[in-house]
DNA sequence: GTTAGCACTCTTCACTTCCGAGTGCTAAAT
DNA sequence: ATTTAGCACTCGGAAGTGAAGAGTGCTAAC
């Protein structure tokens, strides 16, 4: 157990590294307000919290500086809310006070605002379409073997592909094919689709010619198939202004990880609600091992839609992000839901 | 006037520096294949072509270095046509044959390959609009405030929208005022929509009711107001494995550059047709001094349509992507025709 | 339990020294 | 008149040295 003085130390060796970088030696600490003890003393209790493993030396006469699991605990028990300044509090506000009525422009702003304040990088899971449903299809064909398919969402989501049809296949059977669509689909949530696809839909399609269940073919390729996923990335660039990347290896295997956006994503995705830190090691991906990943999700109603995170050096400044990551993740969820 | 020899010298250096990324020695030229001279009479030559500007050193003593005059001399005199290996061809091919129907996914792919082949970092300017004309406008309501605005083209692109709408504005003047649209618009050129939205369409609407000119307002600012540039880049990180870059301000001020879309869009489409190549510091953006810029068009007709372009250190093997961005800006080309 | 004092450790920086690669010049060879 | 061999010279980089400074751990005194 930890006394209240290795506490109090422990905090302030956090606090100091994480806006100076710097190891922290004990007179340092014996100078803080705070602090009434000697270095000496403060000597003594570095000694006792390095042995627990809570902060570690660079070298064997260095300043200590806070190990993983010593953010670990700085993280579950030290931090205490952090005031945002009203600046702060502004540019999150003006964000969503832009009326601005699409998700992705939404997220996308959220996603710089979180990287302009922190100088971290923000990664934003685009919302999933648990709740969205169906709203229209519509093909428009622009030549007599091209056209077009659109599907848009009752979220102001639209999808589109285009795509090549055999001459062979009428107009006409096109636009039938699209009445049965959205006779039959409109309204379904989007995740049953592929389902009602391969039953309902493909059955009825069987009975009509040998032609129209090639232009189903076509069309339900080009909608359909393939589903993917809205990443988006704020501040890339931000994480090279940290002392800790100083190291071009480092910054190459972060970048590359950052275009792998599939994995990413099912990371994000993977993460449960409210706020979640990943320290260092934490970090399923090797590249990450020397960042932190901080995770808060937004939903509407009880269904979790994305998750936002922000990147950067495990010497994370925790308090000041989590209290942002609280902000925008119930600022998303209450503009979802007033729209739904 | 260079002698042969000198011209051979200089290009022995150029294209071993290109290579090596070290300073060439006139001990390591003279035991070339093709050189019979000795290190003493390439050391004399190396004096000329220094005093000429075409080399460099980097100290009093060290081997030579090819100067941004001695590079663009090799990229206009020096530099033979680059037989691309089979396997090179095969990548291109191979990306232009996935039966991709839609300008965005070619453009990315050709992006990817470019990247891929070279280990620069590749920019696409995608296809403008010179030649697209409107094919349809839809709008599709999603409650009774918030609609979505569709604007398709005969190229198979599309745009969207979401936006608000007074609830006093009725569903069915919606519809009215889009099939005025569609009537007046459809097979218009994009570039002439604004000037035609402006005179005839704005006039038109005028003689309806008030709030048959909100929804056209609402309309209007959705689907044509803004006009954003689709810019494609691959391999960002790429650059990060050239020795050049072993600095992280470097780094830094290029990534951020790289993040101002706009002005590398205006950078590029600036750009006449065929190759161009900036050296250096004929680059009109300060962080790329010590970068090239290669970029080719690609057409449909005698329009100019986008551009390519690959970015990397000024010590780039010229000839094989000069050869490489001519063959896929005149696949490009071929495509784009092959469809209109 | 706390603190002052001190020896000890390790980094950092400036300053050498040494080596090798490469040049420029001169004089000899062709 | 070129070309080449030879050699002194220059410079960067690696390795080494020493002094300064920051910080620790331990001991003994408070």
């Amino acid at each position: 157990m930890l006394s209240n003085r290795q506490l109090l130390v422990l905090q302030v060796i956090i606090d100091e590294f994480i806006q100076t970088a710097q190891p922290i030696g004990s007179r340092a600490i014996s100078k803080k307000e705070d602090i009434s003890f000697s270095s000496a003393t403060i000597r003594n209790e570095m000694a006792d919290l390095e042995e627990m493993g809570y902060i570690e030396k660079t070298h064997s006469s260095s300043g200590r500086v806070p190990s993983e699991k010593g953010y670990r605990f700085y993280v579950d028990h030290l931090i205490s809310p952090f005031r945002l300044s009203s600046d702060e509090m502004n540019s999150i506000t003006h964000t969503f006070e832009k009326g601005m009525l699409e998700f992705e422009q939404i997220v996308q702003s959220s996603a710089r605002v979180l990287s302009d304040l922190t100088n971290y990088t923000s990664i934003i899971l685009g919302p999933e379409v648990f709740e969205t449903k169906l709203k229209q299809i519509q093909i428009i064909s622009l030549s007599s073997t091209t056209a077009v398919a659109i599907l848009v969402t009752n979220t102001g989501h639209v999808e589109h592909r285009s795509f090549t049809i055999p001459a062979t296949i009428q107009p006409s059977d096109l636009d039938k094919l699209v009445n049965i669509l959205n006779d039959r689909l409109v309204g379904v949530p989007i995740i049953q689709l592929h389902e009602k696809l391969y039953t309902e839909i493909a059955e009825l399609v069987n009975s009509y010619t040998q032609d129209f269940e090639t232009a189903y073919k076509y069309v339900k390729a080009a909608l359909f198939d393939e589903q993917h996923v809205k990443l988006y990335v704020g501040g890339k660039t931000n994480i090279l202004m940290q002392p800790e990347f100083k190291d071009v290896e480092k910054i190459r295997s972060l970048f590359t990880i950052m275009e792998k956006e599939d994995e990413i994503a099912n990371l994000l995705r993977s993460s449960t609600g409210g706020i979640n830190v990943s320290i260092g090691q934490e970090n399923k991906m090797d590249a990450m091992q020397d960042c932190s990943l901080i995770t808060a999700t937004y939903s509407l109603g009880d269904k979790q839609m994305g998750t936002i995170a922000l990147l950067g050096p495990t010497r994370m400044e925790y308090s000041r992000v989590i209290s942002l990551l609280n902000v925008l993740s119930s600022r998303l969820t209450k503009t979802f839901h007033s729209w739904y």
